[in-house]
DNA sequence: CTACATCCTCTAGCGACTGGAGGAGCAAGT
DNA sequence: ACTTGCTCCTCCAGTCGCTAGAGGATGTAG
């Protein structure tokens, strides 16, 4: 029983993100007032806060999709809601890897730096011939 | 004096993307052939190479602008080149810290996950009311 | 000379929003 | 009752960094 901005508070997503979510289907239309202004109840603030939280765990919307019908189907085994999270785990941790090799070839760049011209910036150098970069990873 | 299918596999860069860098004036327009195809020069070869390194470190097309500007006059102070790298360096912190809590969630979701039915699922749990959730980073 | 590969331009689409225009509704103060 | 000012509505366009496809021209090998 809030407004779209209390609805945006108190889940954390925003008030056009909600109207979004809601275009895409991944919300059900909520019931409007008089005055044809959407009115959110609990279970719509529940299902907004579980979308937030998978987004922020980088779950793609089609996933979401997919653990929110899961959600909705209890009796169903939870084999592909499983999957989906550790398809996510092997992602994340793809990623936390090349950002670590990255920092560290930021890392290089910014202490070779010696603050002078640019024809003998460390940071110019490495980007323009990356034989100089010391990693391999990409 | 390479085609574009070349200069792409020369560097990295598919085709589109490269035909996409021009367009956007990231990359100089290369002389044509009788035929109107481009053909590009060893100088648009390190031209090409420089950008891929630098997207892969996550740099972003106006950041990249900024150095490839800053490559062509040598006598300026690279103080804007490392500041551009630093900047990078501290969002790319930001993210591994952020990627490494996801992380352990993840592995609580999937470590947690009895393979019975939706209803007792860790997976589902988690996302739902987050309060469940040990890492209080978002 | 015929295939077939490669190239060209142009336009539209992707994901996941974000922002603005132009107008209606509502709550509080005067 | 009226006005102020906030919130809400819809619709459409834009963001970023590409990616894909249509429809046609050009280049090359057999």
């Amino acid at each position: 029983m809030v407004s779209i901005k209390e609805a945006a508070r108190q889940s954390g997503v925003k008030v056009p993100t909600i109207r979004y979510y809601e275009e895409i289907g991944l919300l059900a239309a909520p019931r409007r007032n008089e005055g044809n202004r959407r009115i959110f109840e609990e279970a719509d603030l529940r299902r907004l806060i579980f979308i937030r939280h998978a987004r922020e765990l980088g779950f793609d919307i089609e996933a979401i999709r997919t653990l929110l019908s899961l959600q909705d189907t209890p009796d169903k085994s939870c084999a592909e809601a499983d999957q989906i999270a550790r398809a996510r785990l092997a992602e994340v941790n793809q990623r936390i890897r090349s950002l670590v090799a990255l920092r560290a070839e930021l890392e290089l760049m910014v202490e070779g730096c010696s603050h002078g011209h640019v024809s003998e910036c460390r940071v110019i150098e490495i980007l323009a011939d990356h034989g100089k970069c010391l990693f391999d990873h990409h």
